[in-house]
DNA sequence: GTCTATATAGTGATAGAC
DNA sequence: GTCTATCACTATATAGAC
């Protein structure tokens, strides 16, 4: 694997630990056991670095969230999939926490694949919403596109409330309680 | 307004702005123009300004959210009043956007007015939903401790979307869907 | 491509005069 | 109580040798 490699993947794991405020370029050299002029060399800058990483997390996010919504079962399995979906809680998202980040916010590059890839999200479960619909497995009176940014929002909340706390169980409940929700519409 | 009053104010702009790694002593001492020994009389340290500015900032929080659960009205009324309560989106929650900061959620003393803050919120809605199910407002099947808790994570989730967006229509599409999720338990 | 040296500014705090 | 001075350290680079 090359340096620029080891330095992408570095400030990735920094980035989803301490958010773009809270990484120095120094701590993402270390972690790549790369010198100063060596991550200069490959990249412009702090900026640049952090972008080609949150590029890379937004894409693996994007990738694990498809293979849940594409599983076969219904729309409400597939929805539930995703939502009861294996994480590392306490982590935090990798994408969604970089959201509240004073110089990612304030940066229309940094924040462009956040927004996709909530927009993605929730295209995505409208969609399998859609579907539900017309296969007669949710009854009407459901606006598909705001209760998929809702379902979207609930997961994201739910990392809120567990960090907050310290407690998994937080995550859990919130996420047991947009299911709770989503089953009330069920036929 | 004394100096230590000042200072407090200050922290809780620039830690609503900038979060607790983002924001220095210096730029607080600034803002509420005083020097740099006299935030060191009045405080211990950054972290000790930090904990009173955040707990100011929940307990604000709470009595604003506490206008709209004892309002009058049903219970999905005031819930409905809650969430959809003015808001300054884009400047995200003064108080759920410190749960990711690495220093906060690190220190059980920074973090314990954020788990006290949603712990409140949550149990709030929860009582409502209960009265709601009693008073027949509600159907069967719902369980108001995971409804609640996935209500409480949609206004937080609302805030990344729109921060992640740069847009307040997020905010709002998301807040709209848990609104309609709860509508479908309406009897 | 990688390394070391250097630079400017900021961080978080202490010391001691006023 | 407030001010200025000072401090050791880190942040984010740039310069130039190898």
């Amino acid at each position: 694997m090359g340096t620029a490699e080891r330095l992408i993947e570095s400030a990735q794991q920094l980035l989803w630990e301490r958010g773009y405020v809270g990484t120095s370029p120094k701590a993402i050299q270390q972690l790549a056991g790369a010198g100063q002029g060596s991550m200069y060399h490959h990249f412009a800058g702090k900026p640049d670095l952090a972008l080609q990483a949150i590029r890379r997390s937004a894409e693996e996010l994007r990738a694990q969230a498809e293979e849940k919504f594409s599983q076969p079962g219904t729309a409400y399995e597939r929805i539930a999939a995703y939502l009861l979906r294996e994480r590392d809680v306490l982590r935090g998202c990798r994408v969604g926490r970089l959201a509240h980040d004073p110089e990612v916010a304030g940066s229309p590059a940094l924040r462009e694949p956040l927004g996709e890839t909530f927009a993605y999200l929730r295209r995505r479960i409208e969609e399998l919403l859609e579907e539900g619909l017309e296969q007669g497995e949710f009854v009407g009176g459901m606006v598909p596109a705001d209760v998929a940014a809702a379902l979207v929002a609930v997961v994201q909340g739910a990392y809120v409330l567990a960090q907050s706390a310290g407690s998994v169980q937080e995550f859990e409940r919130a996420v047991r309680g947009g299911l709770n929700l989503l089953a009330a519409y069920t036929a």
